[in-house]
DNA sequence: AGCACGCCGACT
DNA sequence: GTCGGCGTGCTC
């Protein structure tokens, strides 16, 4: 009887944390192909999905387990591509296909249709004279394309009750449609900024290489203000002259590109589509189709831009690629500068990998060939740097209680009179990193991770900052009783803004920190206000870095430069370099000369000694060659292995016996376990082991083989990070 | 991810 | 005696 009905089975891909696919069978009404989304029954409720195979032969779960799949959403499918890249994805970072597929389909909604809206257009027939205000609307209109209201007021730069006005007046008609209302078109014709011969040259190589419709990766490298933006800006223009061609630009914090924006916006002439994850949902529904649809030409994004599902993606762009944000380090780990490059691979485009400060991994493939390397500025010979000099702090030892050595405040105090601003650096958030009792020595530590708590002496609280766990600072050492015995150790930004307002009781500071700064405004205000001149000192933390230039700055104190230096991370080096170079580069950019001083226990240091004699190629060298001596990426693989659960003895005996069955090869290592650097994390006991491999070797192999062996154990989990640059 | 199944404490 | 806590495990 039911050889009667074909009974053809499809394999579908759910959104879930499954290792593959769920076999369905396919109503005969319905014809699925792959990548069509659709909707199947799940253990009673409805889930939707991805036809992510069509293979009928496929018998491996009985038949009479089957259900059939219920309906199929009218929807362009996932493109062929997307699902190749989600499982390559899951493939490298060993993590469950349905997980990856996840953040594909993050879209609330998605498989609604988008209801009809109403949007406003000008009316043909629009009287001689115009109010000010409604000349300035009728000027905003692109050809007689339809807007909303809010987006006749942006790009009019009208408030609301000039355009209701005038749909009042019958001088704007309503137009209904059908869909997400569709985001403006860059126009590429635009008045582009006068290129140098140099970016001039830059971008046309980009360019050859984008319309060659291959792969290639390219590293564009230039100082902050040597025009990096302009040249990519002019490829992404050459590329879109293809009427279909989408664009990709990935960034590391979409919530600091303010001033990225506002470039964009003045070369073509409005906002490219955003992406990140702080969206509301509507605003994802809207990217996420206008993407789907090939409609959204340019798409702005943080790493998890990389899902979308983009049509006909011609280029990808990764502005300062350097950056370690673009590493995800819970979930699916994976590393957004490097699965752009698979990305573009996959979608046969170059890539375009953009930075000041670009990563060791990153020079090295462009010094062996493997990257085109496009630079902007000189690069060698005497570059324009402040002048950079080194405190001993062995020879000007600090008083207690105190973090600016005599040089320094000399330095200071001479800026401060020539009424110049001061930039103090230290990469350290809070007003003390421990708390210690001066009667019985005990320290005030989170109690669910393996770290001290740090002061925060504007809330009068101590707070973790690994899980966020915060108590007020108490009176009594909890552990002796002794009262008024806890004292501060060690300084954070808050202490030495402290420590600057005794020197200097007249002086305006600023704190700058994560702490300080609530929200993209609250930023935009204090960088305002230092522009403006308002303030005297800037103490900030690493926040300080992120490419914003204080032409009145002219002196730069780091008060730690060894922070960061030493501990397990082989990319410790390299980010103090990054960090300092970019601190360095706050001082001096106007006319006036500028100054950093360091102040270190440590001035014979190589990553000192090289940026204090401006001499990056050195420090690269000296850098590449102990990664190579020690089997590190870029020149060996990486990856650890972190068991985490709350019964400590459970994830010990784990890692024991998962210890006794570790593969080793001349090129492949295991080391471990030993308890993880934040070996109480957030209520979990965690164990680690770090894989070390030659290139050659399949590592995800290695790993997957060696795993199975052993059963998963209860109340023991197991996290992998490929490429690991998170030490905790 | 949900949702059921399952085995131990405070209620009518 | 039941209601319900959320630990563990499965979903085609």
């Amino acid at each position: 009887m039911s050889e009667l009905f074909s009974r053809t089975r499809i394999q579908i891909l759910l959104p879930l944390p499954l290792s593959g696919v769920l076999d369905y069978l396919m109503p005969d009404e319905l014809q699925l192909q792959k990548g069509d989304f659709v909707t199947v029954p799940l253990s009673g409720r409805e889930v939707q999905g991805v036809v992510w195979d069509t293979d009928p032969e496929n018998r491996d779960v009985p038949e009479e387990k089957l259900k059939y799949v219920i309906r199929k959403a009218e929807l362009p499918p996932l493109p062929e591509s997307l699902m190749k890249f989600v499982s390559w994805v899951a493939n490298y970072t060993l993590s469950p296909l349905g997980s990856v597929l996840k953040m594909a389909l993050s879209v609330p909604r998605k498989f609604d249709k988008p209801k009809k809206k109403i949007l406003y257009r000008l009316s043909p027939e629009l009287p001689e004279k115009l109010s000010p205000a409604r000349t300035r609307v009728a000027e905003a209109a692109v050809g007689d394309m339809p807007m909303a209201v809010k987006s006749w007021c942006d790009i009019a730069a009208v408030g609301e009750g000039v355009v209701r006005g005038m749909i009042k007046a019958g001088q704007m008609v309503p137009v209904e449609v059908s869909g997400e209302e569709s985001f403006l078109k860059p126009d590429i014709e635009l008045e582009r900024a006068t290129l140098s011969k140099e970016q001039r040259d830059a971008a046309e190589q980009i360019i050859l290489q984008q319309r060659s419709g291959t792969f290639q990766a390219m590293l564009l490298e230039g100082v902050t203000g040597s025009g990096k933006t302009e040249v990519y800006f002019e490829a992404i223009a050459e590329a879109l002259r293809d009427k279909t061609a989408q664009v990709l630009v990935l960034v590391p914090e979409i919530s600091l590109t303010a001033q990225w924006l506002e470039r964009f916006k003045e070369r073509f002439g409005s906002e490219p589509v955003i992406w990140h994850s702080e969206m509301t949902p509507a605003q994802r529904r809207r990217a996420w189709w206008a993407t789907i649809c090939g409609e959204a030409r340019v798409i702005v994004g943080a790493r998890s831009a990389l899902f979308l599902p983009l049509q006909n993606l011609k280029l990808v762009i990764v502005d300062e690629e350097h950056s370690t944000t673009f590493k995800q380090d819970e979930g699916v780990m994976y590393n957004g500068r490097d699965m752009a490059v698979v990305r573009a691979m996959h979608m046969h485009c170059p890539v375009v990998l953009a930075s000041a400060t670009p990563s060791l991994e990153t020079l090295i493939n462009a010094e062996s060939g493997k990257y085109d390397w496009l630079y902007l500025g000189e690069r060698h010979g005497p570059a324009e740097l402040p002048q950079m000099s080194c405190v001993d702090l062995k020879k000007y030892p600090l008083e207690s209680g105190s973090w600016i050595s005599q040089p320094l405040r000399m330095a200071l105090e001479d800026n401060f009179v020539k009424g110049e601003q001061t930039l103090l650096y230290l990469n350290r958030r809070g007003y003390a990193p421990l708390t210690l009792c001066r009667s019985c020595g005990h320290r005030m530590e989170c109690p669910h991770c393996s770290a001290w708590l740090v002061e925060h002496s504007r809330f009068n609280k101590l707070e973790c900052h690994h899980c966020g766990f915060n108590r007020p600072k108490p009176n009594i050492c909890p552990q002796c009783e002794a009262v008024d015995s806890l004292v501060a150790v060690g300084p954070g930004v808050e202490r030495v803004a402290e420590e600057v307002a005794v020197l200097f009781p007249d002086a305006r500071l600023a704190v700058m920190s994560s702490d300080e700064i609530a929200s993209p405004a609250s930023l935009k205000r204090m960088i305002e206000s230092i522009e403006r001149h308002e303030v005297d000192f800037i103490i900030g933390t690493q926040i300080v870095t992120k490419g914003y230039h204080f032409p009145m700055l002219t002196l730069v104190g780091v008060i730690d430069a060894d922070l960061g230096m030493s501990g397990a991370d082989p990319r410790a080096a390299e980010r103090t370099w990054q960090q300092l170079e970019q601190v360095a580069g706050r001082a001096g950019r106007a006319e006036h000369a500028g100054r950093v001083i360091f102040q270190t226990y440590q001035p014979n240091h190589p990553v000192l000694q090289a940026i204090v004699c401006g001499d990056k190629d050195l420090f690269l060298e000296r850098e590449a060659a102990s990664r190579e001596a020690q089997n590190l990426p870029p020149y060996g693989k990486l990856a650890s292995l972190i068991l985490s659960g709350p019964d400590r003895s459970k994830v010990v005996g784990a890692a024991k016996a998962l210890g006794s069955k570790a593969p080793h090869s001349n090129d492949l290592k295991v080391l471990g376990p030993v308890p993880a650097p934040l070996s109480y994390l957030r209520g979990n006991h965690r164990y680690r082991f770090l894989v070390k491999a030659g290139t050659s070797v399949n590592l995800q192999n290695e790993i997957r083989c060696w795993l199975d062996l052993l059963p998963s154990q209860r109340g023991v989990k197991i996290q992998i990070d490929i490429d690991p640059y998170s030490f905790y």
